[in-house]
RNA sequence: GCCGCUAUCGUCUAGGGGUCAGGACGGAUGGUUCUCAGCCAUCAAACCGGGGUUCGAAUCCCCGUAGCGGUACCA
């Protein structure tokens, strides 16, 4: 009802026994990025949803920039997201399917060759600026004649070929955006196939559409000026042509598109496997990026997912990737993790920082797993977390040491007496347990009209080097009794 | 320049002729506490502008404006 009628309507031509065949078709000219994750995603859920067939195809017909190991890299982060595909095409691997067809758009008189040299086009161009022209080639070698050719051919021009467009309008229908007609005046004759005799996306992309049943074109707003084209060769080819669905762009946090021209890294998917994220919190936030299901949902899992998403509560605006949001995400799904498994997220960041070796005491790693808590945004700040459990050399943090142990020779003084006697009292202890250390110590504060706190950041900052972190008494007692002892006397040197 | 798309708190969004315009992230304040995180409570924060239509407009219609996307022998 309301703002979604049409879109429902048009998702409602869809029959009964029509399967749902959707397919992700990204370059391999890089890392998967997020606004890639976010397409196949979508395109995944609907599927899934629908009961149809998620199709992965490499749409590699740029040779110059495609390759094979930005491919494997988008197969992992796909695998690593749990978004799985029923089948796998690459073009390259086609090519001889869309000679075929170019073939009969040249028979049919739908296409031609243009022997253009870039330069001219170049000049079509900036003249087609300045006469503030929407089209910029003009058709001019649609009608060659013979003796035209032979004189480009002599000259050694190798000639595209071009797609004639078109004088009627052609209509567009989108599921996200909506209907309407593209007036033809704005389209002109797009290159197909390169001088090289690569084709291009355009025509690669509706045919394997047309060819791999695609029902449904889920892709990024960026292509929406395409689909014309792609309407266009289709209809010239006499083939069926998919429903599309343009989704809203991802943006940076100025408002523009995130690419991996511009922002590199900070959109690359494996970098938030590698900093310790988790998939389900990256599907979760991603999802959320231009779709939503009602005013109080914001944990997905999967499951749910697949139940609810559809294109209908696609927004038609852009979203801002915000950092910030995953980050809270992703701290849910670590706290829903129990310390076992936690433990072995964390152990590869220990080891690859060199603190950890052998794994050999799995109960005491467990043991500071369950210390740290819910303190985790990610896996990666387990090491500026726990650092001190396995080395005691680290810094002293200046803050931490100014505001607590004295910035005067007096508090000084004081902080150099309270660790003097904890050392003495810990030393002297009973037994080196929580509920006893913390007897003690209240002990000792109490007795002596000494705050808690600065006791307590005192000892704090002594064994860990910070002011933050888990409850100082389980600190104390991963530590164990030896280490404890050795480090306060060290602090109370440095002081 | 040209073509196209879009417009609700800082951000993701709900709502879609009558709502105190709701939620979440982030922010702020207070409480709990040995610190931090967490948790609890509270708060600030939005309908791009101008005209219509209407008893009533964030919502419908025009007109602007702004932002973005595309403008390749990339995808």
């Amino acid at each position: 009802m309301g703002k979604n009628s049409e879109r429902t309507e048009m998702n409602g031509t869809l029959s009964q026994n029509d399967q749902v065949r959707v397919r992700m078709a990204p370059s391999p000219t890089g890392y998967l990025h997020i606004g890639g994750a976010r397409t196949a995603l979508f395109n995944w859920l609907f599927a899934k949803h629908h009961n149809g067939k998620f199709i992965l195809r490499i749409d590699d017909t740029d040779t110059a920039r495609s390759t094979h190991e930005s491919m494997h890299e988008i197969y992992d982060a796909l695998k690593w997201l749990g978004i799985n595909w029923n089948e796998q095409y690459v073009q390259s691997d086609r090519k001889s399917i869309y000679e075929g067809y170019v073939e009969q758009l040249l028979e049919s008189g739908n296409a031609y060759h243009c022997y253009c040299t870039p330069e001219e086009l170049e000049e079509i161009r900036a003249q087609a600026r300045v006469d503030k022209q929407t089209r910029s080639y003009d058709g001019r070698h649609r009608h060659l004649t013979s003796e035209d050719v032979d004189r480009f051919i002599a000259e050694g021009r190798k000639p595209t070929v071009r797609i004639k467009m078109p004088d009627t309008p052609i209509l567009v229908e989108d599921i996200v955006l909506g209907s309407r007609n593209i007036d033809p005046e704005t389209l002109e004759d797009e290159v197909i196939v390169r001088s090289n005799g690569m084709p291009n996306y355009n025509l690669t992309s509706i045919i394997d559409d047309a060819e791999m049943q695609i029902t449904h074109v889920i892709r990024g707003t960026e292509h929406l000026n395409n689909t014309p084209k792609q309407i266009a060769i289709a209809n010239a080819l006499g083939l069926e042509v998919p429903q599309f669905a343009h989704i809203p762009l991802v943006l940076d946090s100025g408002g523009r598109k995130m690419s991996k021209r511009h922002h590199g890294d900070l959109v690359a998917v494996n970098r938030y496997r590698e900093q310790g994220y988790l998939p389900e919190a990256m599907l979760n936030f991603v999802v959320r990026l231009g779709w939503s299901y009602d005013d109080k949902q914001e944990i997905f899992s999967v499951d749910e997912l697949i139940k609810k998403f559809d294109l209908d509560r696609v927004g038609k605006s852009g979203s801002v990737f915000d950092i910030k949001k995953l980050e809270w995400l992703n701290s849910h799904y670590i706290n829903q993790l129990d310390v076992a498994v936690r433990t072995d997220a964390v152990i590869p960041f220990w080891q690859e920082e060199g603190l950890l070796d052998s794994v050999e005491d799995r109960d005491w790693l467990e043991s500071i797993v369950e210390a740290v808590g819910e303190r985790l945004t990610t896996f990666q700040d387990i090491v500026p977390q726990t650092r001190y459990f396995f080395t005691d050399e680290f810094e002293y943090e200046s803050k931490a040491v100014k505001k607590w142990w004295g910035g005067s020779d007096e508090k000084k003084q004081k902080t150099c007496e309270i660790l003097t006697n904890l050392q003495q009292i810990l030393e002297e202890i009973p037994a080196f347990d929580i509920e006893t250390i913390e007897s003690v110590i209240w002990k000792y504060t109490d007795e002596n009209d000494i705050k808690r706190v600065a006791a307590m950041q005192a000892l704090r900052i002594a064994l860990t080097g910070t002011s933050f972190g888990p409850s100082l008494f389980d600190i104390v007692v991963l530590l164990g009794k030896d280490e404890v002892l050795k480090r306060i006397p060290k602090a109370i040197a440095h002081l």
